[in-house]
DNA sequence: TCTATGCATAAGTTTTTCTTATAGTTTTCA
DNA sequence: TGAAAACTATAAGAAAAACTTATGCATAGA
């Protein structure tokens, strides 16, 4: 263990060494660093100490560097300078917005958000875009773009897509069911349900839809709560009885006549759904992703 | 100016940075480097602010990194590694005494030990040997063997060469003037005399050696002083003059017949002469090249 | 739902680093 | 030769940085 911290020197004492192997004096060294001679001098016995190794001869007024220093120095110097040179980097991608975050919804992500990474990232090469998944979130993020669901009503949100939800499932399913989109809302009533875990009731759950259709909610057994929306396609796929689905995200498989949309009947709420989010000090670059996925949404719901 | 210290990154920071990532949480990375989880929590975020880029993605109870963090990491960690290898050689040097400092004076630098020095490389292959030329000094050196000129009552030094001057010059002035070890002491009187400057007065002079031969010391005029011992032999050799030789120095030129000693007389003082000086904590490869210089100088001895 | 694990933040303390002041050495200049 | 200038090392108090303890919050697992 201590794989680094034991072995390496104190970088400050690396800096100050390499402005007076460079300017050769000490003085010289500590005015570029807008230090002291002290502070400088101080520096290099701090070094000599952690290498355990004369670094320079003093004689009175001037340094000679010895071949350890003269070696170390053209070892080192390298490394620091291209140690900078990627930070640099980092700093000006930064500063010129070409690094973007992205946050975003599990489902969201999955069934809309990545299948379209790639063109995005053909559209937009100057960036380099980064997505993390995650659910549950709607708090503040410094850096990135937030692709939430929740409430809408908010002065830095956006909509891009409001509640819309249906009953689905399978072609299978749906054939050995005698299901369609004409179906009458009743035949769902004794269908096998799959349940997404909505644990922080953000969401619509079958409870909301059957309320919404006046029905009474059918007693369930065997509950399977599914973690995320990607797992409840999943089972909706291996004909496991019928799922909601949220329309923006199952658009391309319905219309892939992958997925069958029962009934007739769609719940939404329009105070819900999905949004993006700007970071606190939005980039250039996050600039133009936001704008492309509020252009892609806008494209999405036309064809609904 | 301020080449590196404005855009490197605070190395503690980094040294936590790469920890946390290949250990995967802040905790297990605190654990390793021996401190604690806020230490480090606040190490990534400095970092973070220092590249103004967002390195993880925080959920809660863990973190992700992000594209910046993958790449960064990749990028810093083997230049951390090759640091820390760096520093390790140099350290590995010093312990096992593989690197040894010499301070010499300067005559006898160049007319004995750098003659020598690449017999010394060659025999002692395994050390790294670096020389520093030095007039005026006998204080402490600490990591480096101390080759100098002064008093030799001392504890800590070792006589090699006691002081002996005699008058030498070039073979072809020697003709011109029809002098030889031969000649008497009188007919230097009215020789031109070269002269170093031995402001320190640690020296044997011109006045010394007339006054050790019952001779007035002739007036000067145009008196030239030279700063180094090399210079003086330079000036020999162009036969411009006579100059006091330390035999100890100039015994390979007079053998070769290059120099001629003027007159029997050898002035010397028991009390004055080259030493050497071990180093306050001497590593065995400084005690194996005291040893070999302390030979050596016995060699040399015997001819004279 | 409760507990364990893990991260962030705040506040006070400790450690490190820096600055000011001083002394010593060498070079330069008169 | 001697005084001034340039440069470094060291000591001690001051400033800054880093760390630790305590606490709150979020998530994962039971």
């Amino acid at each position: 263990m201590h794989r680094l911290l034991s072995k390496l020197p104190p970088l400050k004492a690396l800096i100050a060494f390499e402005a007076v192997m460079r300017l050769g004096t000490v003085t010289a060294a500590a005015k570029e660093l807008t230090s002291t001679q002290p502070a400088v001098s101080q520096q290099l016995k701090s070094l000599e100490g952690n290498l355990s190794t004369l670094l320079f001869i003093r004689r009175g007024r001037n340094l000679q560097p010895t071949a350890a220093a003269l070696e170390f120095y053209a070892q080192v110097t390298p490394l620091l300078e291209k140690m900078a040179g990627y930070a640099e980097q980092l700093r000006a991608d930064q500063q010129e917005g070409r690094r973007v975050n992205i946050v975003a919804n599990c489902g969201l992500a999955h069934f809309w958000l990545l299948p379209m990474l790639e063109r995005i990232k053909q559209d937009l090469p100057q960036l380099v875009i980064n997505v993390t998944l995650s659910d549950g979130v709607d708090s503040e993020f410094e850096n990135a773009l937030l692709l939430g669901f929740g409430q809408l009503q908010h002065p830095l949100k956006r909509t891009l897509f409001v509640e819309r939800v249906c009953a689905i499932c399978s072609v299978e399913f749906s054939q050995l069911h005698g299901l369609s989109r004409n179906s009458a809302v009743q035949e769902i009533v004794n269908q096998p349900l799959i349940h997404m875990d909505t644990s922080d009731s953000r969401w619509l759950n079958w409870q909301h839809w059957f309320a919404n259709n006046d029905l009474p909610y059918p007693e369930q057994k065997n509950v399977v709560l599914l973690g995320n929306y990607h797992s409840v396609i999943s089972n909706l796929q291996q004909s496991k009885g019928l799922a909601l689905g949220w329309l923006c995200l199952m658009q391309d498989l319905l219309q892939d006549k992958q997925l069958v949309q029962v009934s007739g009947s769609i719940v939404s709420r329009e105070e819900y759904g999905y949004f993006i989010k700007s970071s606190n000090a939005p980039s250039s670059g996050e600039a133009l992703v936001y704008q492309y996925l509020v252009d892609a949404a806008a494209q999405k719901v036309e064809y609904a």
